[in-house]
Parts: C-alpha cells; structure tokens; sequence
RNA sequence: GGGCCCAUAGCUCAGUGGGAGAGUGCCUCCUUUGCAAGGAGGAUGCCCUGGGUUCGAAUCCCAGUGGGUCCA
C-alpha cells in the first residue's frame, strides 16, 4: 500500500458500511455500498445508463439545479458567492480564462496570503475550457462553456502560523458526507454512488481526489488540495513529480452544472437538457424539418451515442457507422440527419461562451484571451454558414446573453457586429488573394502548393478548406496535406538568431537572480519598512534610523526604519532625493521593494545606524502625483465615452507625459478622445477630494467588483482603494489632495499598440501646459512661415500641397515642351555615324534626368541616336535609339559611365546611366560618336 | 509577447533597380426614342513617412506609421 491509499481510509465510509473495491476491468481503487460491484462504473468499464432513465426524483432546468445546488450547500451554513467573470487574467497573469471554481482564488488565497471572501462557500464559477472545442456538438456531452458548481473550504494546521485563515473548517469525511447528502436529495438510491479514488494534480498542486459515478457518468470529482510541488517531497504523484504536505488544506469540489441538469432529464445528449429554447430555436432558423420517422431515429441514434464511451469527435466517426448498422439505415442518411444538428449544437454552446466572454468584458484582439474570443466568434460565424442559420449571430449571442443575465448587453451585440465586420473584410481580402492564385494554378495541371497554403492561413487567415472551396470554383485544385496544422506550427518554431536572444535574456536574469537572492539574504533579516508616504502624501521630508547598509557593485542599498520616498510600483517610478546626516549626504537615484523591505540606491554610505533626514525631489514626486491622480481619472472618463468594457491593459507614469492603455474594440476617434478630455478635466475642476481608505478586500469587491484592480490585485486582508470623483481603484500610489491639485489634463495623443488595446497619452498640470505650448509654437512657427493666423493654417496648407502639385504637373509639361523644341527646333547638331545615314546627337546640358529623358525621346522620334549628358551633381548619360537603328542603348550607356567612374543599364532602345567623375563628362561625350560607330560595326 | 504578410489612381490590384501601369469608377463626345449597353478621347498619383545603399530606388536595406494574420 503506497502512503497516498491512508488518505482514502475514511472514517465515514466505515460507518457508513462503504467496502473498497478494485475494478475488474481497469485496476482502479472505489469505494461503494454495493457489495455485488465489480467494475468502477466509468466508461469504458461501463456505460452510460442514465439516458431515459434518470433516477432523480425531478427533472430541472439549469436554472433550477443551480439553485438546488446552492440553496443546499446555504442550508448546511455555506455562504452563496456570486461567480467571477470568466476573464481570469483579471486577477492572475498565469492564465487567461476561468476553468474551475477553484481559479477564483488563486493563488493568494490558497496559499494563504488572503483570506478567502467566506469560509466554507459555495459558488456556481462559469468556466471555459477550449481544449476540446473540435468535439462540441459533436460527442453529445462536450461544452466549451460550462458552470462548475463547488463548495470550498480552507483550513490550515493547528502548528501553522502567519496565514490569512486558521484552523480547520472541514476536511475528508464532510466533503464526502456532504456529496451523499445531496444526491440524497435529488433522490438518488445510494447504493448506486460510487467513489473513485483519482489522485489529483495541477498547476504545482496536487492532492487524493474522489471522482463520484453516478450510472455511468462523473458528475461530482472531489478533490482535496493538500500538496505543492517538492523535489524532496514524500509523495510521488501520477505526473511522475514529487510533492510534499502544505500547512494550508483544501477542499476544492466540482459538480459540473450541465451533466447534474443532463442527467436529471436523461436526454440524449446534453444541449437539449441545457438549452432546449435556443436549440429549438436554430433548428427552425436553420430550416431543419424532420419528419416524426427522422426524428425518432435521430434520437435513438443520440441515446446509442450517448451510451458509447465517444470521447472525441473523430471516433464519432467511426461509431457512427456502427449504430447506423444497428438502427438498419444507411451510414451516409444517418450523417445527412446528423451532421446538422451537431452544427446547431456548437452554435448554441459558443454563442453562450461569446456571451461569457463578451459579458465579462474582453475585448477581441490579435493577443491573448482578446485572440481567443475572436476564435470562437469566427468559428461560430462559419457554423451558421455551414448550416444555414440566417439569424445574425450578434442576436444568437444576445440571446445567451440575456439568459445569462449580462446587463451590457448594447456593447456585447456591438463588438460582435464589429468583429463579423472585421471578419467579413478578411475573408473578402483573402477570396481574392485565393481567386487570383487560383486562376494562376489553374492553367497548370498541379494542385495549390501547400506552401501557398500555409501563406493563406498563417498571413491571411484563411483556412484551408475555404482556400479549397474557393480555388475548386476557379478550376485549380487543393491538397491539403494531413499534417497542415503541424506545419503551420513548424513556422513559429523559432530562428537560430532568436535561440541566441533568448541565451543572452537568460545570462541578464542569472545575474539579475544572483543579484536578487544575495539582497534576499539581508533583506530577511530586516523588518518591514515603515511606509510613511502614505500618511501625508504632501509631506517631503522626513527623519529615519539606518538600519543596514548594503554595499553594491555600485553604489549602496540603504534600508530605513521608516521611509517616505516611494519605491517604484504600479507603474508609478521610485522617488528620488537625499539622505543627510549632519557630515553626510547620499544622493537617492532609485528606490525598490523587496518582501516588504524598502531599498533606497545611494551614491553614498550614510552610515548604519545613523539619523538621517530624508529630502524628497519635491518637484518630480509632485508631478508623479498629478500623473497619477490623472491616469485613474482618464481611465475613469474614456470608460464613461467608450463603455463598460474599457479596463486598463497598463500604465505608465512619468514626469512629463504618461500612457494608459485601455481595452477598446475600435480606433478612438478625434472626436472621442476630446469627449475623454473635456470630462477629464470637468473632473479636474470639480476640485473633489481624492479619498484613500483600506477595507477588507472581499467588502471593497463586494462594493465596487472585480473592476477595482485595474492595475493588479494586490495580496493582503485589507486593501487600499483610491476614490477620484465616481471612480474606486485598487492602487498602491501615490495621489494629490484634490482632483483641483493637478491643474488641467491634455490628451497628446492616441495610437493602437495591439488590436483591441488603445494607448492614451497625456500629460497633467505643469507638464501639460509644456505640452500644449510646444504644439502651439509649431503652430506659430508655420502659421508665420506661411504668413496667415494658425487657424488659418490647415486651409493655407492644403492650398499650398495643391499648388504644389500643379506646378509639379506644369514643370513636367513645360519640360516635354523644351524637349521637344530642343529636338525639332535646331538647338541641337546631329552628326553622323556611318555612311547609310544614320545620325545621331551628342550633346552636354546641364540638366536633371526627368529632363534629359525627355528631349532624348524627342530626338530618338526624329531618327536620330540620341546620347546627352548632364553634370548636374553627378555625371549623368541618357542615350535613345530610334527603332530602325540597330544599337543596344544599354552597351552604349554602359561605356560611356564606365568612363566617369558608375555604371549603367536599360532596355536596348532606352537607357540611362552615370558616375560621380564630372570632369571627365566631356571626353566621354567626346567619345561617344567614336563609341557608336564600334557598336555599328560590330553588328 | 513572438512570427509572418501588406501599403502604388476614388476602389481592386499588377509592376521587384533605369521610361508609373491594368481593370473598374470619374469627365467629355459619339451611337441609342429611353434604359441596359457600346464606341472614341481625357484627367487622375508626395508609388505611406524618414534615413541608408546606388551614377540611378515605387522596386534593395534599416527605422517609423498604419493595417492584416497566425501562434503562446
């Protein structure tokens, strides 16, 4: 018996009679009350037996078994929390969107740096899992959205100290005891339940877990959260990994809401339990009109392929040849029956996880969860098509979106609108690339190479299906190899130059780690610094103890008792100053925090233990305020211009100007940007005070939401928010008194720095002015070059870029005109080269090429060589032949430049060249007859 | 965050180191009872911006701007 099966002894399933057991088929350890048992219950050890058969006592819609769900869990003193949005990336930066309940509270509160908002909770998370988008619709039970019902509870050891939470709520036996209970209530026979002992592991935790079967299907995994990652641990867990105990303990449960709602109505397959209105719905847009006969083979086909272990869509495939077998109709008939219905399957999953993300406020882009809300929307866009469903899929999201209780529900149909848009000019875009190569393949017999292909899709975003429906209809034709995705995937592989890149990143975080674990030593060592820039952020000085002096490679890390200069964070950057003592003064040119210790970077060693005077750049530190103060509220106004999904993607402040980058599914306008400023600095004037106040975390969210950590969530029991006018912020900066305090607001500009992000950049008070007066006197400066008033200045300027380019146009036709009158009107002397006639002129003008060329095609008209020269700048040839001559002008031309040090080149009858030897232009010219009468004879 | 692709006439695009092009649209005229259409002629352009290479850059190189797309 390995050390993880004592976990499994639990004292309720001795009293409750549980005996455990060893699957006859797969090995696997359960518990159960059936003593005649043999096999786990799982596919493939056995199957389905729910479908038209449920057992519960009720059917329930999925509203109505969230509500079983939780009010139970209420009942036995659990605390009901409302879900998180499906954004996970708004409270952590290792994933981007929410898969379990469990998300939600990681990583501060499962390690215990936090306090979770209740304990023990309940919570029904929506979650998304992309990982088997292909198989929705298809299997009969795979969704990409799904609710994940869960009760939790937190516990630490008794010997554990220093965490957010202490001592156990509940731990094995209530979870398990609490599993029976409520499928008791559902009325459920027990005997039937069966618990799979399924150690658990994820994202460096792992922990024994129960998977609980219920005929056939999992439909609660119990997982009890005990264990982190640890070479040196005890336990070696089913990832090959080891782990040892952690002081914090969890239950982390998972009732999946759709299966509960599935199994309870024993329906074929899990859509018609789930959305039976939208699936109706589609299947009449979609024109999908069985017969009473087709109907009733297509459900029993569903219950037979419900009841079958089709874990993927491709062995779907294959199953489905069988049942067609079994129900004595024709496989191709089944797939025609079929098919469809799968379509609108995955329509109504993926409009309900457009309605998730949207609803939750991600924005589409080209990056990260923005990429993948666009994924779905354009594979969802190619579903309706496929199947025929005419209803705007903007309606089909909203719809979700309303049962899902989203109030934004304008900006949802909006962003999809605009995406459909952007999808629908893609396509167009890449039809076209698709037409004209096809038309080019098809006069040859071979195929599109795939090399096209892969170009199609990786720059242009075509998949290779559409390439090859399209090309089919220009006559070429497409293979499309099997491994196409794996060779897209081989494209991004990286570059020998970008291995190197990463070898010298590596060597910069070496030392930078060294650097860190060696202030790490001291650093443990040291108390926290007191932070006084909080107190009175007015205050520019202050008196402090020095703890220790740490000496650096250059310069010196000084650590106060007590510290005012603000350490670099939230994008705000470190103050700057002095610390004196009565002998000594060390320059401050950068301060940081590390685990709660305050380093100041000096240029001096003021001493350790000495009493120091701190002087803060009062003027820098000031600036940085009003930046600051300003980013919240010109995140707060372009939400109030843009909608509700504006969120902050990053920020930077500074002395002169600083940027936020906001989430924003369309180019700001110029009009747009000057609505953000006007109300910016409505707010500016407003004068109202900038209030700082740190409640408990889960209040300050309860109040304000997820939308209060704009800039990241910071750990701790108690937070500390920024109030500007309506706009509440988790923020660790640094603020004026009073919005009057920064002066005025300038918006200087906006650009897009990814698709779906908007960067804004503006400067507050001082540095605004600057800025303002900078624009103003390049204003002025063209304004008196041009000789009008500024305001005058774009109209005089387009007039002016106009007139320019009509006398362009006339210095063009004046120069045609001199040409042809130097040819026809004796300016020029031809001589001749041979005795048949032939003549040509040779002739030095100092003049530009566009020149030359000219009169050098009016001479060639009247059948003469024409070989001119200019010495403007550099020595330049222009040589023409009329037609009838037989000399190629670009051996002449090549002669000649080779002469003045260049060379040269053009089609035989035309041609140009040069070199930078001006003094030796004329004996080149000179030459030429010479030149010319060679390359005659020559023929 | 990274890779790749694109920017030329109002629009769609060709041109890949030497003379800026096609189709469509536009203007004028002709044909036609009118429409659809046909014929003839014409005007279109900082070839995205700034550097560099070159005797010479729409074309090659670098940077920027704007857009597209795939991947994590």
């Amino acid at each position: 018996m390995s050390e993880l099966d004592e976990e499994y002894q639990l004292d309720y399933f001795e009293q409750e009679g549980f005996t455990r057991k060893e699957c006859v088929s797969c090995g696997a350890h359960f518990w159960t009350r059936d003593e005649a048992r043999k096999t786990c219950g799982e596919p493939p050890c056995e199957q389905y037996s729910f479908i038209g058969n449920p057992g519960f006592d009720a059917s329930y819609t999925l509203e109505e078994m969230r509500e079983e769900f939780l009010s139970f869990f209420e009942d036995n003193d659990h605390e009901r929390i409302d879900p998180y949005p499906v954004a996970a990336n708004r409270w952590r930066d290792d994933v981007l969107l929410t898969q379990a309940s469990i998300y939600d509270f990681q990583p501060l509160i499962t390690s215990g740096q936090a306090p979770p908002p209740a304990n023990p909770l309940c919570i029904s998370q929506p979650s998304i899992r992309m990982d088997d988008i292909q198989n929705v619709g298809k299997t009969g039970r795979h969704t990409m959205a799904f609710e994940m019902m869960a009760h939790h509870a937190f516990n630490t050891r008794e010997d554990a100290e220093g965490y957010a939470y202490q001592g156990e709520t509940y731990w094995k036996d209530r979870t398990v005891q609490y599993c029976d209970e409520f499928f008791e209530s559902m009325g459920v026979d027990l005997t039937e339940l069966i618990y799979i002992e399924y150690p658990w592991v994820g994202g460096g935790n792992a922990g024994p877990a129960l998977e609980v079967i219920y005929r056939g299907v999992e439909l609660a995994t119990l997982v009890f959260l005990s264990m982190e990652e640890d070479p040196e641990g005890e336990y070696e867990m089913p990832d090959g990994n080891r782990y040892s105990k952690m002081d914090t303990y969890i239950v982390d449960t998972g009732y999946g809401l759709e299966r509960w709602t599935w199994v309870s109505q024993g329906t074929p397959t899990v859509y018609e339990a789930v959305y039976p209105e939208m699936i109706s719905f589609l299947r009449e847009n979609a024109g999908i009109d069985l017969t009473d006969e087709e109907d009733a083979l297509v459900h029993r086909a569903a219950t037979l392929a419900g009841n079958l272990d089709i874990d993927e869509a491709e062995d779907m495939e294959s199953a489905r040849a069988d049942i067609a077998e079994e129900l004595g109709v024709d496989v191709d008939r089944l797939r025609e029956l079929m098919e469809p219905l799968e379509t609108i399957y995955a329509i109504a999953d993926h409009s309900r996880t457009l309605a998730y993300m949207l609803g939750d406020g991600i924005v589409p882009s080209n990056v990260e969860s923005g990429y993948l809300v666009r994924m779905v929307l354009r594979r969802t866009k190619r579903l309706t098509n496929t199947v025929g469903v005419s209803a705007p899929l903007d309606e089909l999201v909203d719809m979700q979106a309303e049962r899902l209780g989203y109030t934004n529900r304008d900006t949802i149909r909006d962003i999809v609108r605009t995406e459909l848009e952007k999808y629908r000019e893609t396509l167009d875009r890449g039809g076209r690339r698709v037409r004209q190569l096809a038309e080019e393949y098809a006069n040859t017999d071979e195929p599109i190479s795939t090399t096209e292909l892969i170009e199609l899709y990786d720059s242009h975003g075509m998949q290779p299906d559409m390439v090859a429906e399209i090309a089919e209809e220009h006559g070429a034709s497409v293979e499309i190899p099997d491994d196409f995705f794996s060779l897209v995937a081989a494209r991004h592989t990286e570059p020998s130059s970008a291995v190197a890149d990463e070898k010298q990143t590596d060597t910069t975080a070496t030392q930078e780690e060294t650097d860190h674990d060696d202030l790490k030593a001291h650093v443990s060592e040291l108390p926290p610094t007191e932070q006084l820039y909080y107190d009175d952020q007015d205050r520019m000085e202050f008196e402090a103890i020095v703890l220790d002096v740490i000496e650096r490679e250059e310069g010196f890390a000084v650590v106060l008792d007590q510290t005012m200069f603000y350490p670099e964070g939230g994008g705000q950057p470190a103050d700057t100053g002095a610390l004196s003592t009565d002998d000594t003064s060390a320059n401050v040119h950068d301060v940081q925090q590390r685990d709660g210790v305050i380093l100041h970077w000096t240029d001096d060693d003021p001493g350790k233990g000495e009493f120091v005077r701190g002087q803060i750049d009062a003027t820098r530190r000031k600036r940085l305020m009003a930046h600051h103060t300003a980013t919240h509220i010109i995140g707060h106004s372009a939400r109030e211009v843009l909608g509700d999904h504006v969120r902050q993607a990053g920020a930077q402040k500074g002395i002169d100007s600083s940027r936020l980058d906001v989430t924003h599914y369309e180019r700001i306008s110029r009009a747009q940007r000057q609505e953000i400023e006007r109300i910016a600095n409505r707010i500016v004037r407003d004068n109202t005070p900038v209030v700082q106040e740190w409640p408990d975390r889960h209040v300050a969210e309860e109040q304000y939401g997820f939308d209060i950590y704009q800039g990241g969530i910071p750990p701790g029991t108690n937070i500390r928010l920024i109030h500007v006018d309506d706009d509440v912020q988790a923020c660790a900066g640094t603020h004026v008194g009073r919005t009057g305090d920064i002066g005025c607001i300038k918006i200087r500009s906006t650009e897009r720095v990814q698709d779906g992000v908007e960067r804004i950049v503006f400067s507050a008070g001082d540095a605004a002015i600057d800025a303002t007066q900078r624009v103003e006197t390049a204003l002025s400066e063209t304004a008196e070059t041009l000789d009008v008033s500024p305001l005058e200045v774009p109209d005089t300027a387009e007039r002016f870029f106009e007139e320019w380019k009509d006398r362009g146009k006339r210095i063009d036709a004046l120069k045609e005109e001199l040409a042809e009158i130097r040819a026809h009107g004796g300016a020029t002397e031809e001589v001749a080269i041979n005795g048949n006639g032939t003549t040509a002129v040779v002739e030095r003008f100092d003049a530009d090429v566009e020149e030359l060329r000219a009169t050098a095609t009016a001479i060639a008209e009247e059948e003469s060589v024409a070989v001119l020269g200019s010495g403007q700048e550099s020595a330049q040839f222009v040589v023409a032949v009329p037609e009838k001559v037989d000399v190629n002008a670009g051996e002449v031309v090549r002669e000649l430049a080779d002469r003045v040090g260049g060379g040269g080149g053009g089609p035989p009858d035309f041609a140009q060249g040069g070199g930078p030897d001006v003094d030796a232009l004329d004996a080149a010219l000179a030459d030429a007859p010479t030149i010319l009468q060679q390359k005659l004879e020559t023929r």
